[in-house]
DNA sequence: TATGAATGAGGCTTCATTCAT
DNA sequence: GATGAATGAAGCCTCATTCAT
């Protein structure tokens, strides 16, 4: 991901990326699982062959997808995100962003399948759970900096809630994208808050 | 599922569920992306082409299988679950009983795998989008049998609530299985509690 | 083809006559060469087992079909062909009897197909060069029976005459049934009667 | 059918040409029917999957293989063919001709084997049709041609007459290569020039 | 860098046939 | 005589990958 300083570069660098680009497309479209090589050169508007030249094979291409499909989500998230004055509007704010990303081009779908790939290829693996882990460490320190602007103290470790946050997050994704049930974002949004209130100490609780 | 009355009809049943059997073996241990026709039925002790006598091609074995693993997965919950005195007791139980079928033999990996299936394919998805809503169902009964026994009002109705509980639970379960992040069952049992308390209105609240 | 004498041999006979009948069905549908015993045996009610009770093989069951298609062609023709008074009406009637005979139930085309398969099994080019033996003669014996009784004398043997009307018929038949080209049957009537004038030496001509 | 102009194409139609040639001797060995694509990768040298580079399908490859083998035919006899100043001896040279091309490497065969296809096959059918009909039109302007040059006049329109020969030469070869007769290639060229006298008008009759 | 040609391995499916009942 | 279960062999096709150009 250097500059390109010469024309080699700079062409591989376009080709590179339309196959990175052109593997979102039609992933997103078919799934993994169906999409084989040709497809994301047709796509791409290149050659099989072409495709070797950048991938090793089709698990070395595997991995720079998900980096890739990893890098953009979070890019993407935290240019948008903006920490509120009020902190439930800013968890309003943050499940809203996380959610509609999730569903733009398909990308929970994509997750999921990646999900699924995880566990049977150790590059994969890794890959989302560091992603993972860095979304329940920006969650935490979320919940950190709002106990501390808020004066509240949590009644079990900001890491753990985190991780719970998230899990109701990806299965209402799940429930969405996979299993199509209407429940309403909102209510998501409204759980969330409650569970937060509900894990504040008593005693601190004292609202901003 | 008639009781078998004659040689042929054991037999017949004998296979079958060894081809069932194998199934949910080797696509636990594989995933089904990687199953093949020939690792079922070896893995079954006969040949592919017996493999044809109980099922028209793939796509049908796909069905008969998914059908099986939902039937399996509530026969088994069903046959385990007491209802508790104490609802809390109830719910701790439930998510246990929950948690631990779904990793009993990968029966999670699997079931996430056929999430994923069911994007792209009808009959898996609608056999599935009715497995999940038989689960809100039972769970919804379940919070206004609790409701009405211990005087409460829920302040939203309870089949969305039940909808966000199976979602943090499937959320779980993706982390334990997929992202293996190691946050205690107990915590989501907690979390569930907690937020069921905080949709309890408050004037009826008088917990039992 | 025996009368049976007892119950065994009633039942035998039966199910033969279906399987016979039923692959006559079947083959005229979809031709022989996508034709399966399963398609054969369903047909005329019974498993496949059931057809190897009968015929020891697929190629043993063609012979046996071969055979039959054979003789009921000549049957159906003799019972309803009768000599006229006029040669040429003999003539004509012949060939519509032949031409229709060949188009119900789609004979022609099983014959085309087993003219086919007769390039690479000898039992059944043995049955059909015999078939074509037994008509050449019969026609032959026409040819010769017109001669005497209108005092004709053929410039070429009757023998060879028989075997190029027979030419002239197949292809006709291949014409109409294969290419379906639409040259009426009454010009073959009065192509062969020609043709037939043409051969008669000039001097002894005195038409009947 | 264009000139190759590089490594790339002339490679391309080599192999090409070797399928195409390949086919048309295995074919011709062992029946289309019983011939495998291995069959014809293995006779041609390359692999099953070099095939699948060059044709989408078998089917795909049976209508090309069509095509080539009627172009072929076609080609044959006009580059053989010469009219001669006698009539009768440029339908005597027409027919020898045509009979030579039809045994030469089994031609014949292969076409009676895909008048066959033809019958369940609506793209070979087709090709096969036009072919027909190219030969019938040709055959009936050689007729007009004839009796322009001769001062005949054909008692029957000439694409009658066409089709009712090409249906004896084509009953012929039936005979000659399914059936084996033995019939005198002689014969047949007497047999369509009595034909043809027979349908000239009687008083145009002038012979060149 | 980019490509067309070529392939080995593997997957799904069909089918003629056997055998115990 | 008739059948359901089971199979080996074979067929069509796809795909990730290599290589010469």
């Amino acid at each position: 991901m250097e500059l390109p300083v010469n024309k080699h570069q700079m062409k591989r660098m376009q080709s590179y990326d339309a196959f990175i680009q052109a593997a979102l497309q039609v992933i997103a479209e078919k799934g993994y699982m169906h999409t084989s090589i040709e497809d994301i050169a047709t796509t791409a508007g290149y050659s099989k062959a072409a495709f070797y030249v950048h991938f090793k094979s089709k698990d070395d291409f595997l991995a720079a997808f998900t980096q890739n499909l990893i890098q953009e989500f979070i890019d993407r998230f935290l240019s948008s995100f903006i920490l509120q004055e009020d902190w439930t509007a800013s968890v309003r704010h943050g499940i809203r962003l996380f959610i509609e990303l999730a569903e733009r081009d398909q990308w929970c779908l994509i997750f999921f399948e990646f999900y699924q790939i995880a566990l049977r290829d150790e590059e994969v693996r890794s890959k989302l759970q560091l992603h993972y882990a860095n979304w329940a460490r920006f969650l935490a320190e979320l919940l950190d900096k709002i106990s501390s602007r808020n004066g509240l103290r949590w009644q079990t470790d900001s890491h753990t809630i985190a991780s719970l946050i998230m899990a109701l997050l990806d299965g209402y994704n799940l429930q969405r994208n996979i299993l199509s049930a209407p429940v309403d974002a909102q209510h998501i949004e409204e759980a969330v808050i409650r569970l937060l209130r509900a894990w504040v100490l008593p005693e601190a609780s004292k609202e901003g």
